[in-house]
DNA sequence: CAAATTTCAGCTTAACTGACATCC
DNA sequence: CGGATGTCAGTTTAGCTGAAATTT
């Protein structure tokens, strides 16, 4: 990760206008991903991937269309995640017996593993992030997320 | 885009657990990410470079590698991304002539005429996101992005 | 010479579309 | 058969690294 473009990036535009909402949401997902990856960088695994652990680490069991719904994106591309994810040993796809066309994808013991190392850096970087806001502040930023992703049909 | 995935992705997870800050982050930029590719899609450019155009609306005149600072990437993706929309005729690199390397970068009429032309969707995108908030929450969630991409470096 | 900016060449990842097989 | 799920093949886009040219 490019460490001098991060830290110099708010320095190099400052203007009179205010940055759309759009902008600024953005702006944020590109520097949560990049500390993120910094993080899981080491287990040989990229941000993308990791998110995708996480989702599996709350809800066990899906299918792969399940997932690709769930994450704006096409069952291709989720197979393709997936697949690298297995091929790791992360996750395991067995054919759900009652309905052999779906395949469950879930977490395997080193998946979960990987999920128990890291965990403190990720809550780290979280904590990093709001720490200018108090937890009262925190908590009404996440129902704000949550209200902008539902309205916008996600 | 498929707004089958769309329109159904909020239905396929239910669980126990409360979704990481991050990943709702990340959520929501898919989200509007989505929508405004259906918006600008008709003009021929990506959502990528439509916020890019509009960086240039706010700053009008950064060199490439000012941009580049600014979005956390490099400077070749960045010249990428520029060489691109100059091509469709949007944008125009001009040496600066005080810094014989620096390439300033400004919109053309035409590239202004882009962004009047989708001014309004664009700003109807922003309102449908936020209309579960009222003007004042949308403020407080206003800072608290921007209090959270600065504590990351952005 | 050192640092900053841009450019050139090649590469990788993460998405996409289209076509297809399989299952309910 | 129709709809859902997953797979195979090919493509594109958006990022990256490394190396080099130019200017200050």
């Amino acid at each position: 990760v490019d460490v001098t473009a991060r830290s110099s990036g708010s320095t190099a535009v400052r203007g009179s206008h205010r940055p759309s909402l759009l902008y600024v949401i953005k702006q944020l997902e590109l520097a949560v991903r990049s500390h993120l990856d910094d993080i899981v960088a080491a287990a040989g695994i990229t941000a993308l991937q990791y998110t995708a652990l996480t989702v599996l680490d709350h809800h066990d069991g899906l299918s792969l269309a399940q997932l690709a719904r769930n994450s704006f994106v096409t069952p291709q591309s989720v197979a393709d995640l997936v697949a690298n994810l297995e091929r790791n040993g992360l996750v395991r796809r067995d054919r759900n017996p009652q309905n052999r066309r779906e395949l469950i994808v879930s977490l395997t013991p080193p998946g979960r593993k990987l999920l128990t190392t890291h965990a403190h850096a990720v809550a780290a970087l979280e904590a990093t992030m709001t720490s200018g806001l108090t937890p009262e502040q925190v908590s009404v930023f996440r129902n704000s997320l949550d209200s902008c992703r539902v309205a916008l049909g996600g």
